[in-house]
DNA sequence: ATGAAAGCGCTAACAT
DNA sequence: ATGTTAGCGCTTTCAT
């Protein structure tokens, strides 16, 4: 691989000169001289050495990802929006860490970036020990958070993306309310995490003046690809066992994944969804139209929040000294035909 | 952040005794100096840069990771092995990027690695101008390519690993043909790659003595999260535009996506799965069971692919010299419920 | 068994 | 406008 040193030398400069055209100091030479090494690096093929560079900086061009697992399509969209920008817009590349919702695989890929000289990260996560994220901070990294609103850490340094869960949690049961359901239940998975928290305040805001519940299904031990999936189908059973006049007619899933194993469950115990029941899922993932019958979700405007977190992870790397902010987007429905009138 | 120099002044040791000791060469010292300097690295929280590292071995502890859309959740699930093998097994971390399958994407991404001292890349892409590759191999790349065969690169540098993608097409046709079916078809996205090609051989082969076609759709220009999902769509509204007598009563999807993309176009044309139309998907992702009708699908061992690309990558790295390698895994039938016997 | 020192490829003062 | 040079934090030969 060529170097700087033969990059200064095919063009007849120092090295200064052409680090200087690396970075952009092109107003300190003669054109002429600035066309010089420019030839020279395309002739070279020369990339500069991001160790290098890395080593005298203290800084790489790389943004670390922590996602619960890269395997749920939902974090798989996020992915592949975060990477995009990142890598279009300024030419940063992404690190991956799956954290299995564990705070030590969480701490060591921190530890890892920062080893690494990568000096920031977009962390999707539901732990609430953050812990290990203040000590990141203290440590110099930005930290980007996505669907963790600025709660308990409102005084750190962290920039929050999220949803308004609240508004969520709100839509999809007055959705439920709209077409005439008095029992309706919030289908979670158990561990409340702070946006599980809003969105169960939200739909319950939006029900008033009906019965509502909270059910929450167990989550095995291990993160798998369908882990979620399973929990929905585990609500489901326990639902179908309910009698008739006693089981919700309407139910939000805390999120697609789970909605969709509900809906599947719900027709395996022999109950039709909607006529029986009706279904709401929160994240409008691209999957929700396409299982049957398609489910009506509440989505988000997921490129721009992935685009949100990666400017202001720019931004902040630039400017370490901006005030720390939350986005929080608008939630929005989108109908589909998982949600009926309920039965008589 | 400590360096190795802190590191020594507190163990009292010089420099290079505290690299011996990260590098894993303890018996150059006494077990008391060891333990030593093992105290000081965990009082200090050392962690030895990475990037002063690379810049004088010439070598990241990364490996890149090329997929086509890491929100196409096949390639989610793959990533997530690799992940987690990469990282528990060897301390490696995963640089992502997605393609969209485009040749400037690739080769851009493979000079970044190149410039960021990462040495090894798992490329999953279906590419069939390969230029990019032999270029990065050339420069020193540790290639292992996933589901792409050795076909004309048999002389090159790249290690395979893939599905027998002839068994898993023949095992589809062959479990349409044990139903009864006499009409079959082949349902795939327009270019011919490699392993769509061997699929639809075995299919061919296993379907001898039947009447089978090839049926392609168009694919956007854009990759989006449900492209392949869209050509299914488009590809059910094709068949169930022809006659109840000349349509396929058994169509094999070159994958999943595509497949599931297929059965829900299907039930939207008003045809039963699998009552007028039996369906076998490929890859047997973990969406296949859970959507309506389960689909029935060849699957292949991910986990072990995944696990033997990682191992391949360390092992290549370690000594350039070993003899390429095909890994070859066996398919099998994931018998559900979108087949049956072809209507009368 | 341990230490001294050169140098990996850059960046950014600081000369000139 | 251009060049010289001192490191950044490690690894690794080569001394001792």
């Amino acid at each position: 691989m060529a170097r700087i040193q033969d990059v200064a030398r095919d063009a007849g400069v120092s090295i200064s000169t052409v680090s200087n055209v690396l970075n952009g100091r092109a107003e300190r030479m003669t054109r002429e001289t600035l066309e010089r090494v420019e030839a020279a690096i395309a002739r070279l093929g020369f990339r500069p050495s991001q160790a290098a560079r890395a080593l005298k900086t203290g800084h790489m061009p790389i943004i670390g990802l922590l996602v619960p697992s890269i395997a749920n399509p939902m974090y798989g969209s996020i992915a592949r929006e975060v990477e995009l920008v990142a890598q279009e817009r300024h030419n940063y590349r992404v690190l991956l860490g799956n954290t299995y919702r564990s705070v030590e695989k969480e701490a060591s890929f921190i530890d890892d970036l920062l080893s690494h000289g990568v000096r920031s990260v977009i962390v999707i996560s539901s732990l609430t020990d953050e812990g290990h994220i203040e000590a990141a901070l203290k440590r110099g990294m930005v930290v980007v958070s996505y669907d963790r609103r600025a709660d308990a850490d409102a005084k750190s340094r962290i920039d929050h993306v999220s949803v308004d869960n609240f508004k969520a949690g709100r839509i999809a049961s007055s959705h439920l309310i709209a077409h005439g359901h008095k029992r309706l239940a919030f289908a979670t998975a158990a561990g409340l995490t702070m946006s599980r928290r809003a969105k169960i305040a939200g739909f319950q805001d939006g029900a008033a003046g009906v019965a509502t519940e909270v059910i929450e299904g167990r989550v095995g031990s291990e993160y798998g690809d369908s882990e979620l999936v399973e929990v929905g189908r585990a609500l489901a059973a326990q639902i179908a066992r309910r009698g008739r006049t006693t089981r919700p007619t309407g139910v939000v899933a805390v999120n697609d994944m789970l909605g969709i194993g509900l809906i599947a469950g719900l027709r395996e115990q022999g109950l039709r969804v909607p006529e029986d029941i009706s279904v709401v899922g929160m994240d409008d993932m691209f999957l929700a139209p396409l299982i049957s019958p398609a489910m009506t979700s509440v989505g988000m405007p997921l490129a721009d929040m992935a685009s949100t977190m990666v400017e202001r992870v720019i931004s902040r790397l630039a400017d370490p000294q901006i005030p720390t902010a939350e986005f929080l987007f608008e939630p929005h429905l989108a109908q589909r035909q998982s949600v009926a009138a309920p039965p008589l």
